[in-house]
DNA sequence: AGCACGCCGACT
DNA sequence: GTCGGCGTGCTC
């Protein structure tokens, strides 16, 4: 038989092996299989069968077939369909979304008995002469009185598999979890697409999390960031164990486990970021996207370039998806209006809170007498103040004092910051630091550090309120792939003054807040994007969430910009009606369907003609192309946007591209331009 | 992803 | 004159 085998390669297509042994296409497609490719041995994942027909040259052999599926069937045909939804390559996703742990051992089962004691002796007396293995396995389970891993059951899988689909055997459900409820909330569906909208999201998670479990079904959490996914799991943790963490900054044999313990059902509930929907679920009831209109949720730096929402409503075809927000997406928004997703209001009264929109003191000053003086009193009520600052590091800008231009990379390109106090210039992508520093435009000296990070910030506070524990949060500390203990207690409850850039701003809010202070917000709506108001929005709303009802002072150049009427008012429907009339003059979503091609060819003249070409066979499809612009970041790079009507147009015209031996990537719904 | 081939710069 | 750098193409 033919095995079409997806490689951890970043190629698009399938690869084709001959397997000798004849073996049912179910004990083969979604195992793991050894082979030889261009000499070198490796592992891939059986995806599809078919019978071997006149192959014009001979195949490859298949060398080993793992005995036991590293993806049981659902789940590969959902992995298959995102990597089909985002143009992605089947391969690298399930090489990258299986743990190294599990690969090695089989997923242990526990077999139990399913059937009453007299069927199961009708049944031995049945089979007596002809099964005596099944006959022993049988009287072994009826002896234990319970579950037994399944290598003791004396049975090879087969026979097993045979068994507990007539009913006799079943997987061993792991010990039932804990369930603070007896059933499924009476006012909540059980299928379909439910927005809730409203600040304080994670009690009313927490009872779907409890009505799953009644059931003894599994529910997932998806965060957009590492930290929220610690804030969250802890949360509703609070007389609900069984639930478990899963991010990227999980230890590999740790990761492995997760994956035994979602497979079995012992984990009954997960907190995780966005590859947490690639878990083998036993038995899923609903998928939860916390922050839905979080950008985090978009992967865009490691392929497959898939966005957590959209994976959960592909998982969820058959269950329920909860979008949970604040501020929900101008998609999501605009999908409610259309009937395509359901909206209810979080239970938590709307907060009243005192906005206040104040100038800097000078361009060069975001910490004006008035505001530190605000937050001195603040901190001698016994209140803590949140502040929020766009950027990390120190300077976030270095800038040519004669042509005004910042200063680039000489290698890649990227705008350099100072990253540390008291460190000169370095690239913040490459690490390289320039000596002597000079502008690569004017080749002047004269450049200036400008701009206010994180740590300058930071460093600034620590002056003046030198008996306060201030916390940063930003991707350097907090961000926190390693989450040091104590950090978690501080920025919940102990930390006088936190401050961070975006990652700070979301998830449920801190104790005894007194005040929220906002810089350099007009950065923010700076951005290239067309969500550049939406994100600011959103921002705005969730810092002020993090404060409770605490006031917030916002400093910016520009007080009587609309974005921030709407959101003093609250007026979140009004918004987000601008910002929709906005979008279809200008043809962005959810009124068209946007992918970013990003051309990689070092040779100029090469990539000239590329280029062209890209035009030609993008124009294939009823897609607009527009640029390309040149990336900041490396000058072998040529970035196009596509623009269409449906989305399927888009993915015609991506596929067209990548079938081609053009050197380029497809970002299809770009979250960030 | 790795690996092999090929074309250009700086060394014993 | 080669050594080896990266840029490019290919893998059932």
């Amino acid at each position: 038989m033919i095995l079409s085998v997806a490689l951890p390669i970043p190629v698009e297509s399938t690869f084709d092996f001959i397997l000798h042994d004849e073996l049912p296409a179910g004990a083969v497609i979604g195992h793991r299989v050894r082979l030889r490719l261009s000499g070198k041995e490796m592992w891939g994942i059986a995806v599809a069968v078919r019978a071997e027909g006149s192959e014009p040259e001979p195949l490859e052999p298949i060398l080993e077939v793992a005995p036991a599926p590293a993806y049981p069937a659902d789940l590969l045909g959902f992995c298959a369909a995102v990597c089909r939804d985002t143009c992605a390559p089947l391969g690298v996703l399930l090489n990258r979304a299986l743990p190294r742990a599990a690969r090695r051992a089989p997923v242990p089962r526990r077999i139990a008995l399913a059937a009453s004691l007299p069927e199961v002796l009708s049944y031995i007396e049945r089979v007596q002469r002809r099964a005596p293995r099944q006959v022993a396995a049988l009287r072994r389970l009826l002896a234990v009185e319970g579950p037994l891993p399944e290598a003791e059951v004396g049975l090879p899988r087969g026979s097993v598999d045979r068994l507990i689909g007539a009913g006799l055997l079943a997987v061993s459900a792991a010990p039932t979890p804990h369930s603070l409820a007896a059933e499924w909330p009476a006012d909540w569906p059980r299928r379909g697409r439910v927005l809730l909208q409203g600040e304080e999201r994670t009690a009313e998670y927490g009872r779907l999390l409890d009505g799953a479990a009644a059931e003894g079904r599994q529910a997932l959490v998806l965060v957009p960031e590492i930290l929220l996914a610690h804030r969250i799991h802890r949360r509703l943790s609070v007389g609900r164990p069984g639930g478990i963490l899963y991010h990227s900054g999980v230890a590999e044999g740790a990761r492995g486990s997760v994956w035994e313990h979602v497979a079995d059902g012992s984990a009954s509930w997960v907190v995780g970021t966005r590859s947490a929907v690639f878990l083998p679920f036993r038995d899923l009831a609903l998928v939860i996207v916390d922050e839905e209109q979080d950008p985090s949720h978009k992967q865009s730096d490691m392929l497959p370039y898939f966005h957590a929402r959209r994976a959960a409503e592909m998982r969820m075809a058959d269950g329920l998806v909860v979008l949970g927000s604040a501020a929900p997406s101008v998609e999501t928004a605009y999908a409610v209006d259309h009937g395509a997703i359901a909206c209810r209001a979080s239970r938590a009264a709307a907060r009243s809170r005192a906005w206040q929109f104040v100038l800097p003191e000078s361009p060069a000053r975001l910490l004006s007498a008035d505001v530190l003086d605000d937050v001195a009193r603040t901190l001698e009520g016994d209140r803590r103040v949140v502040v929020g600052v766009p950027r990390r590091g120190y300077f976030p800008v270095v800038v040519c004092r004669s042509c005004r231009r910042p200063v680039r990379c000489d290698a890649c390109g990227t705008n350099l910051t100072v990253g540390e106090r008291g460190h000169g210039a370095a690239c913040p992508v490459c690490g390289r630091v320039l000596a002597p520093l000079r502008c690569g435009h004017c080749a002047s000296t004269d450049v200036a550090f400008v701009g206010f990070g994180t740590l300058r910030i930071e460093e600034e506070l620590n002056d003046r309120f030198p008996k306060s524990d201030v916390l940063r949060i930003d991707a350097d500390a907090g961000g926190a792939r390693k989450l040091a203990d104590d950090l978690l207690r501080r920025l919940e409850d102990t930390a006088d003054i936190v401050l961070g850039t975006a990652m700070l701003a979301k998830g449920p809010s801190l104790a005894r807040v007194g005040l929220v202070l906002v810089l350099d917000v007009d950065r923010r709506l700076a951005v290239p994007d067309f969500r550049a108001r939406e994100r600011t929005f959103q921002y705005l709303t969730n810092v002020a969430a993090l404060g409770g009802e605490a006031r917030i002072v916002v400093v910016t150049q520009a007080p009587d910009r609309s974005v921030f009427r709407y959101v003093q008012s609250g007026d979140y429907d009004g918004f987000v009606r601008s910002e929709l009339a906005d979008r279809e003059a200008f043809s962005y979503p959810p009124f068209a369907h946007l992918a970013r091609v990003t051309l990689t060819r070092a040779d100029r003249g090469r990539r000239e003609a590329d280029i062209l070409r890209v035009r030609q066979e993008a124009s294939a499809a009823p897609v607009r192309v527009l640029g390309p612009t040149p990336d900041t970041r490396d000058a072998r790079r040529a970035i196009f946007l596509l623009k269409a009507d449906s989305r399927d147009s888009i993915l015609d015209a991506c596929r067209r591209l990548l079938g081609t031996e053009l050197p380029i990537q497809v970002d299809v719904d770009p979250e960030r331009l």
